[in-house]
RNA sequence: UCCCCGGUAGCUCAGCUGGUAGAGCGGGUGGCUGUUAACCACUUAGUCGGCGGUUCGAGUCCGUCCCGGGGAGCCA
């Protein structure tokens, strides 16, 4: 029995004999030479078969392969210059495990509402697996990145209540006894609880939004995550958010290369990516889109069309700060210089990828939060234990959100959110 | 909710000013000892999204509905 391993591993067995066990990728064939294209969900790699070398059954055992079918091969591993990975495998035995029926994603193009049909199939295919390795990454590097800072991970519910924010759209669902309870559209409330109680804290979770937004940067589901920090100012959290996003980026440069060839991204737009980040106030972006000929009345929140034209000025994400308060969420504090301005944070990334984070410094005295829950018509009740952060030992905190898939669809140069999580929700599509 | 584009073979699409459907890929059969989305030959394949209308005749024109794609608003 030769020894079991994967395709990424092969390099060091060259010369040996291993068990490969995977699915049938693409296959050729040439009278009496077969080359079937194997993939494990480590790599592809060509298998040679000659006719020669081989029991007659096993030859002709590949003619009956069909893409996608489930195979183990038994060959040695050779070098080969011709080869895409640098390795081929010299089969000498094969067991047929399923004979895959017609296989629908062929390995020519394909629409998008046929791939999002087939979503559970198309996840084996290279960009899909490149986007999804990369994603993984990102996220174990964003925990590793915070345990290493001293935060502790703390999970936010997210059958809630209420809305978190009174402004978005929530999915609603049945509780018990006739109550109600809406999908969470975001942890932070409760982070704030956290922050309070450690000191350091981050979420991290799906968060759901049932408005009807129908377009690339969008999804019905999607994961947030959401550190958030006693004690800290705006300031404080405006280095936090351009640390991470450094660490996350330099991080796939240094260790998912492979991926962001697949992906065929242009990696200088990443390389520029580092520290500090520029920093202009919402009244300096109005002035960067006066001078675009684009007239912006004060006080409106930007658009897609805003949020482009900005990041298209600089060459990494771009922090915008200080926004007016009507345009923003009840928590965040009021600038005490400016009253009408937030003391909050927008990030954008370059390229048009739109926001990725969106942050504030929350408010800390109660007086202030109970007046603004009343001018955004929210029912105190439901803030209560928000207020008792306030009444008992309350401290300046901030914190922010980044949004986990316009993060991965930016690092991977990814036009359409959906391909950056296995399953996408999406306005029109629950399925598969 | 609004605006734009689309729905023809399993998939990707072509089909002009109306005359009852084509290609490539996939599937099938055969050929080829180094193929790289292999190639060559033959072959298979359709309620032209639904309903209604105009017409001698509708994939094509009109109306309407359904479904999908892109965008706006809203947001991460």
């Amino acid at each position: 029995m030769s020894q079991i391993t994967t395709i990424d591993r092969v390099g060091q067995f060259v010369g040996q004999m291993v068990t490969i066990r995977g699915w049938l990728y693409n296959k050729r064939s040439s009278g009496k030479i077969r080359f079937l294209l194997i993939r494990d969900g480590t790599g592809i790699i060509q298998s040679v078969i000659v006719k020669n070398e081989v029991a007659p059954e096993v030859f002709s055992a590949t003619d009956i392969l069909t893409q996608e079918s489930s195979l183990e091969v038994d060959a040695t591993v050779r070098a080969d210059a011709r080869a895409p990975g640098g390795y081929e495998l010299q089969v000498s035995d094969m067991r047929v495990i399923q004979v895959a029926e017609d296989y629908p994603i062929s390995p020519k193009e394909h629409g998008p509402s046929f791939l999002l049909d087939n979503r559970h199939l198309w996840l084996r295919s290279s960009k899909q697996h490149a986007i999804l390795r990369i994603r993984s990454h990102v996220i174990q590097e964003a925990q590793a990145y915070f345990n290493r800072e001293g935060f502790i991970l703390f999970d936010a519910p997210i059958l809630t209540p209420t809305a978190c924010e009174g402004t978005s759209t929530l999915f609603e669902t049945d509780y018990f006894y006739g109550e109600k309870a809406y999908l969470s559209q975001s942890g932070q409330l409760y982070a704030e609880a956290g922050a309070m109680a450690f000191g350091k804290v981050y979420t991290l979770g799906p968060t759901f939004r049932a408005e009807k937004s129908k377009t690339r940067r969008h999804l019905t589901e999607f994961w947030m995550l959401e550190p958030e920090v006693a004690f800290a100012e705006l300031e404080d959290i405006l280095l936090l958010a351009e640390e991470l996003v450094c660490h996350l980026v330099n991080s796939v440069l240094t260790y998912r290369s492979e991926e962001l060839k697949v992906l065929d991204r242009d990696v200088t737009k990443l390389q520029s990516v580092v520290r500090p980040f520029p920093r202009i106030t919402y009244d300096q972006a109005l002035d960067i889109l006066r001078e675009k000929g684009i007239s912006h009345h004060w006080g409106d929140d930007f658009g897609a069309t805003e949020d482009t034209i900005i990041s298209e000025q600089f060459d990494r994400p771009v922090m915008i700060t200080h926004y007016p308060v009507q345009t923003k969420a009840f928590y965040m504090k009021g600038d005490p210089l400016k009253p009408n301005l937030a003391l909050c944070v927008d990030v954008l990334a370059p390229e048009g990828y739109g926001e990725i984070i969106g942050g504030s410094q929350r408010e800390d005295d109660y007086d202030k939060l109970v007046e603004r829950l009343e001018q955004h018509n929210l029912p105190r009740e439901a803030f209560e234990w928000y207020l008792d952060l306030r009444r008992y030992g309350s401290v300046p905190h901030s914190g922010f959100g980044l949004g986990i898939e316009r993060t991965i669809g930016w690092i991977c140069g990814i036009k359409h959110l959906r391909e950056t999580i296995p399953f996408p929700r999406l306005l029109q599509r629950i399925y598969p």
